[in-house]
DNA sequence: CGCAGGCATCAGGGTTTTCCTGATAGTTGT
DNA sequence: ACAACTATCAGGAAAACCCTGATGCCTGCG
């Protein structure tokens, strides 16, 4: 067992799950919230102030990406291990989070106790990632071994991003042509070559991702 | 003040939220806590069989509307007086939460403790919104009082959300005419009206508008 | 250094979809 | 019985989309 309590920061978009996050947690006597953070600028800020053991992190946030957060803290303060509290299990989600270093990934889903257990986990040295999760990525991981690349999710560039949002927030083409001040023209490659990256072939889906992976809002 | 203390059924399709609710409104003696649900069918059945004063009800569920469930349940068990606990405050949305007769709109924004105030005012036989809600419901009833009808936000028929509901999932028109065994050309009607009615004029902004009224999920 | 490869930019032209207008039949409420 | 709404469908013009291909611009690497 642990001597020393496991500090804890804790980042959710809403005042209220977030309330009632460190209330489930206030009961573990282990466990002592240091922080709490609303967006991803004050999630890094307090970050770095407080240096906590455990970042429960949630990946929608209003300003930045959670998933941007854990880049940017893993390399600010490797000390800190994150742990990604979402609410979907989104593939590209969840091997993006694993790829810039998140020790655990639970699902909003779950139950309580299976966040106490991730947060005794974690702390410990240890990875945490709900089954569902978990499942995401053995698949994946196999699927980058076996599979040819055409078929792998590739990543967007920041161009092709900027793109998906406008798309997803409903501008058409042409709209989103003039919002660049670049040529319609353009904005087609940049919107079949998302769409070919992304495997997705309809704007209703490229929406839905976007917001599941938190490039635009809902 | 009350003798009996308020009976409370809590609704959030998300068990780590709903456990955080109940965290905290068990911190207040005169909330109790009869039952909780993670979607509409269970709400309704457990609604009925608990008859609390209060339901806690989030919009957003996997099986049906909220406000489809608080519909049911104002004429099902009028005595339970119905909050809503929303995560968005869209314009369509608290207008037909308040149609539908909920007694209060309190958004995820906010602090537990105007949860906790709401349900007490609720109790007591009176309403509670959140601000930013109320200032809609007052856009909304100026608007409905003097603005023409052709801006005023229609409902859809059940075809209609039908249709919306395919598109939003990534269906094109030839698909969904498929789908529904109908000809393209209705379903372009279908679309056509749709976006009258909502006056949304993208399938991007349709598809959020159908995550957002829980018309489909993300 | 030179060059492959990804990124950002654009165009032509054929194909598909959407948009606008208009129409018919069934249902429902008063 | 009649207005209002719903569900269904079409023709033709307009717009958007898809496919192919091309040009600078960096950046990393042998």
């Amino acid at each position: 067992m642990r001597l020393m309590p496991i500090r804890i920061l804790v980042v959710d978009d809403h005042q209220m799950v977030r309330e009632g996050l460190i209330s489930l947690l206030a009961k573990e006597h282990d466990l002592i919230v240091v922080a709490e953070a609303e967006s991803g600028e004050s999630a890094m800020r307090l970050c770095r102030e407080t240096v906590p053991d455990i970042l429960v992190l949630d990946l929608t946030l209003p300003d930045i990406s959670g998933i941007e957060v854990a880049r940017t803290l893993r390399s600010d303060c490797p000390s800190v291990r994150i742990l990604i509290l979402s609410m979907h299990s989104d593939r590209r989600f969840v091997t993006e989070a694993v790829t810039v270093g998140a020790s655990g990934y639970i699902l909003k889903d779950a139950a309580s106790n299976e966040l106490i257990r991730a947060i005794r986990t974690i702390a410990s040295g240890e990875t945490f990632f709900s089954p569902t999760v978990a499942g995401i990525i053995v698949t994946s991981y196999i699927e980058s071994r076996q599979q040819s690349q055409s078929a792998t999710l590739q990543p967007l560039s920041p161009r092709e991003t900027e793109v998906l949002r406008l798309l997803a927030q409903g501008q058409n083409t042409k709209e989103i042509a003039h919002t660049l001040s670049i040529s319609s023209k353009t904005v087609e490659t940049f919107r079949a070559n998302i769409m070919r990256k992304l495997n997705i072939f309809s704007v209703a889906e490229l929406t839905r991702y976007a917001i599941r992976t938190g490039i635009t809002s809902l």
